[in-house]
Order: structure tokens, then sequence, then C-alpha cells
DNA sequence: AAAAGCCCCTGGATGC
DNA sequence: TGCATCCAGGGGCTTT
């Protein structure tokens, strides 16, 4: 459910609260995808520093090591000084003395794993294959235009896979290239320079804008304040499919990559 | 090496 | 009302 933007409406919904606050107790629920990788006890007693976030991971920067938090498709954060007792999906719960942070996931595809540091093994293996960090200076449109070049798959696949850029999951993909005018079903490599610059461009744009609206709520994501965002009120094309295309009025399509949805307008997003 | 498929899990929406 | 089927925001692993 996450796609980055709300990672990182989450990570700043909590993260000043947090910080400074000393590790209690942990509560492990049913078994998330990966397991924690060391017992609770091991987290009594730190004090957390502060969060971070890679891509869609959440990094919560300990004393002594850190614990990187996923939410896969359906989790979500909240962080409170009082939270009711745990529910069905709570799977992971940390008590600290500014308040506990609670991970609710229904369908259990996020994470909480416990790494001594960032070059741990565990956390190399989930960190070291990440692209670029969409807004990071480094990320020029001229790197993403070299990366595009040598990738022979189709500009949304690649875009989801997050192998060049990070940060752009499922809804934002749809909406990105709708926004760069370009179709989803292009080879990589095909891209112009003028078309890879729109890409890079809107994918700058979409993530900041929807940062801003607060994240997208299709079910059930809302930050650690329980706040739902509303991007999705305002998506183009994700979820449009036969609705006409908000600039020339031709219907939105529907198709599969990958075994997930695309959308896009046919008329406006040209191969 | 890169690309394409498969699969993990639960719940909501839809159709019969 | 009940039951079956499909679909969902992610991404690691295996196969080609």
């Amino acid at each position: 459910m996450p796609e980055p933007p709300e990672v990182e409406v989450s990570r700043r919904s909590f993260a000043d609260r947090i910080a400074g606050a000393q590790i209690v107790s942990a509560r492990l629920g049913k078994p998330l995808r990966w397991p924690l990788g060391a017992t609770p006890e091991v987290l009594v007693g730190r004090t957390v520093l502060g969060v971070r976030r890679r891509s869609k991971y959440l990094l919560l920067d300990l004393d002594e090591g850190l614990l990187m938090v996923h939410l896969g498709m359906s989790g979500s954060l909240r962080f409170a000084q009082n939270l009711p007792a745990h529910g069905a999906h709570d799977h992971f719960d940390l008590h600290t003395t500014h308040g506990i942070l609670r991970l609710n996931d229904p369908r259990r595809f996020g994470a909480v794993v416990w790494a001594e540091s960032e070059n741990d093994p565990q956390a190399r293996k989930l960190l070291a294959s990440l692209g670029w960090e969409p807004l990071d200076d480094a990320f020029t449109a001229d790197v993403f235009y070299q990366q595009l070049a040598r990738r022979r798959t189709a500009i949304k696949t690649l875009l989801l896979s997050g192998q060049v850029v990070v940060g752009v999951g499922n809804i934002y993909a749809s909406e990105t290239l709708f926004r760069a005018r370009i179709h989803p079903e292009k080879i990589a490599a095909h891209l112009s320079h003028r078309q890879a610059d729109r890409l890079w461009h809107a994918v700058r744009e979409v993530l900041a804008w929807a940062i801003e609206a607060g994240g997208s709520t299709l079910r059930n994501y809302s930050n650690a304040q329980g706040r739902n965002g509303n991007f999705q009120l305002q998506a183009a094309v994700y979820g449009r499919e036969g609705q006409p295309c908000i600039v020339c009025g031709s219907a939105v399509r529907k198709i599969t990559q990958g075994q997930r949805a695309t959308y896009f307008c046919g008329r406006c997003q040209r191969r």
C-alpha cells in the first residue's frame, strides 16, 4: 500500500516525537516477511536517535544498531502515548519512554529487521541494490538518461523495479508517465533525451506533490497520527479505466505489466 | 547480466 | 445470505 510518499509522510509524522526515546520493551505478533534477526530483548534500553528513510524503508537509528521497518503492501505505523490493546493485525509494538510505535499489517508483506549497522549482511542485502533517491543532488537528468539507455525493458516496469530510481510505486509510476507523456510500454533505451528529461522532472515533481498532499489512501493507509492522505483524489489516470483523460478526453486504458496494473492515456502518451 | 514469472498473505469488492 | 473469484499500494527469489 504505502508508496514512498506515504513512507515519508509516515516518517515525518513521528520522527521528531520518538527522537531521544528509550526503548522499554518490544512485542512481536505473527511472523512478518523477514524475522527480526534478534530477540526483542536486544532492543530494550536502546535509545532512538532519529528516523531516516531509504527508498521504502524507515531506518530507526539507535544508539546501538538500527531497526529497518518496511510497510510492504498493507502496513501502517501509529505512534502515540497510549494505544488500545493490540489487535489481530498489530504485529510489532515498540514501547518507548515517549510512546508506543505500532506496526499494523494485515497482509504481512512488511517487516521489522534488526541490524548492528548498515554494514551488517542483512542490512546490506536489503539496501545495497537500491537505485537513486529521486531528490538526491547526484541523481541528475543526465545520469537518469544514461541509466535508461542500458535497459531494454518497458519503462513502466523499470520505474517500478527501483533499480534505477527508487520511490516510484505502482500508482506513481502510472501518474509519472502520464505527466511526462510517455507510453508505459516504451522500451527504456528508446526514450529520447528530451523524454528522459521530462520523466526525470515528473518523477521528482509527482513525489514532492504527493508528499505535500499527505500521501495516497486507497484502503488502509494512514500516517502515524492516524490521518489519511488524499492523493488518490487527484490521480489523473490511476484507477480511472474507461473515464475521460483530463487532458484530451479519450478513455483511460488499463493494461497489465509484470502482474501489476498500469493506467495510461493512449492518445497523450506516445510510444 | 538482464528480463520475466512466481509467490508470500489477508481482506474487500463483485458476481452468481 | 453464502460462497467463489478476482484484485490490491511490494519486492525477493528462481528461472529463462
